[in-house]
DNA sequence: GTAATATGCTTACATAAAGTAAGTAACAAA
DNA sequence: TTTGTTACTTACTTTATGTAAGCATATTAC
């Protein structure tokens, strides 16, 4: 049989993706800058351990960015990169799924 | 603060596709229906578990059906129910996003 | 008749990812 | 001085995933 096998960049998309909380860390984003604890507030279930995990793996696959501000105290907030908020359409997408086929 | 929280329907959207191999799974099924074998071959690094693992939750979700044709020797199919079609647009956005957005 | 190959899985075991709970440094407020 | 807040980190346990092999049924090759 012929392998037309997937889009190379579609796989690495879903490399990112396809883990746990990075849907729901990103779609909180969408809202604007925020910092660690108004982020894990809204995504009760993720701990704190895995908050800062996926914080530092997006900042390195370049879907958001750590801004520290020298207020007193220090204030910092975590904000998407043009190629993080380019992923707007496709969470809306899936939220306009979501809101069609899943269960209460 | 307030807690806007996220759309319960939202999270569990992500409890599907943010699992690693599902979203390429998927994807290979928008083709039309295929066999285990076929599928597995489309995603070279996963594993015949996870695919057998993968095809039974996503069965359970409703998102894919096997069929069972009795020819000989006897032919088994996955394909995608209307709930695993209608994804096609959010996959296509994140297509699009992975086109425009990833390296090589 | 015996051996080899294909399909669609399952099993046993090893490693990696995620969950849980507690702790820490820097500062401020009571 | 004790308590609280923010933004994490550390140590440890549990779950998920990876790896390799096996299996039942059947066909084909020799």
């Amino acid at each position: 049989m012929h392998d037309l096998s997937l889009c190379p960049k579609y796989e690495k998309a879903f490399e990112i993706l396809g883990k746990r909380w990075n849907g729901l860390i990103i779609k909180v984003l969408m809202d604007g800058p925020k910092r660690f604890s108004d982020v894990a507030s809204q995504i009760p279930n993720m701990s704190d351990r895995m908050l800062g995990e996926r914080f530092k793996e997006l900042e390195a696959q370049g879907i958001i960015k750590r801004m520290v501000y020298p207020d007193i105290p220090v204030r910092i907030e975590y904000e998407l990169t043009q190629k993080g908020r380019a992923l707007d359409c496709a969470l809306n997408e899936i939220q306009n799924w979501a809101s069609e086929w899943m269960a209460e």
